[in-house]
DNA sequence: CTACATTGTTATCACCGCTTACATTCGAGT
DNA sequence: ACTCGAATGTAAGCGGTGATAACAATGTAG
């Protein structure tokens, strides 16, 4: 019977699967790492080999979620027909699903970005995500479904609608029946804001 | 020459003043109740005569932040006039005025909020933010300036657009002016929305 | 097969939040 | 004015944390 390897084989990928498994079943303040090292069954100092900080581990998995988050918006996209309405629709209630489904990592997402020393890498994939919205918009100005303006600004009510929906979401203190309604009736309004 | 004395006289305002001034300097990470025993030169253990942990703490800070949050939002419908475009106006910029200037505070305020454990006070605190909100747009209902509708369902699009505004704001890595013209835009698109 | 890079371990530091037992001061009731 | 309990502060210590440095085992390229 062979003892534990001394090497684990793939610490990084089950520190940070561990990590977030932890991030949301108990919240971003239980995370330790030296914890996450007894769990992945590991010295206290081995994951300084793949995190040199925990600042670093966080960024990691910050950007896993930027990566998921945007790949589930683009599969939402790809799924919509070319109706603005339902595109605007699915992406809303796409980005909301993520936010429930992953609360802390979303959380933890947005908290490091407005951080001075984020990574670069965090900063693009942000960058990226602020696009997904502008082309929307963008094209449904070219479908005639969104007044015409430009767009930087025309954008601005949409991400500010997706980020006020998901803060609703998670802090609300509503009913499931009260955050759908509240969907429906948020992107009918938006529909109306943008209507030519 | 007195040496100081052995008691601090109101170490508790003393702490929080303190900690506000740490959260907004140097962010919720590094706030330490060891260290701000060193600043308010007092012993390690001494704080907890008034914050049994740190948590309490942080409580008290977040419950005091929103003493001043709906303050600062009365005083704005105080100061508007009776037409609801101004008051909807005045309520948003004094809001993200507020979260601009008072980003970790209010960060620590939303954060504590959805904690299963939170105050009793911190709940109330909340409810009473929430209330504001659907006056505001029940009044706009009365004056003929919002649709009719149930307000539970018409007003949240309107916290939506004032949580949205302040996470852009915080988080959006606009130029003051984007910003500016993002409000405007903002405002103006709800007021369409609303129009009956 | 050897030399080097990678990955893990051990040991240690300084710091943290919290608790317990003890010291000082304040203030209310006589 | 005195006393005595409540409020407030101190000292010491526990277990936990993130980080680092020195050392050991393993993987791998030449």
């Amino acid at each position: 019977m062979r003892a534990r390897p001394y090497h684990h084989g793939d610490l990084r990928a089950a520190l940070l699967s561990l990590a977030e498994q932890t991030l949301r079943e108990r919240g971003p303040a239980e995370l330790s790492l030296r914890e996450l090292a007894r769990e992945a069954g590991v010295s206290p100092a081995a994951p300084s080999r793949h995190f040199k900080t925990k600042q670093a581990l966080l960024d990691a998995l910050a950007l896993e979620g930027f990566q998921r988050l945007t790949t589930a918006l683009d599969a939402s996209l790809e799924r919509a027909g070319e109706a603005f309405g339902d595109r605007l629709s699915g992406l809303a209630r796409t980005y909301l699903d993520f936010a429930i489904t992953n609360t802390a990592l979303l959380d933890l997402m947005y908290g490091r970005k407005h951080d001075p020393d984020a990574t670069a890498e965090l900063v693009a994939a942000t960058h990226r995500l602020k696009n997904l919205a502008t082309d929307l918009i963008e094209s449904g100005q070219r479908g005639g479904q969104v007044r015409p303006g430009p767009v930087e600004r025309q954008a601005v009510p949409l991400m500010v609608a997706l980020q006020g929906l998901t803060a609703l979401a998670l802090t609300g203190g509503f009913t499931q029946e009260q955050l759908d309604q509240g969907v429906d009736e948020t992107i009918a309004f938006i529909l109306r804001g943008y209507a030519p």
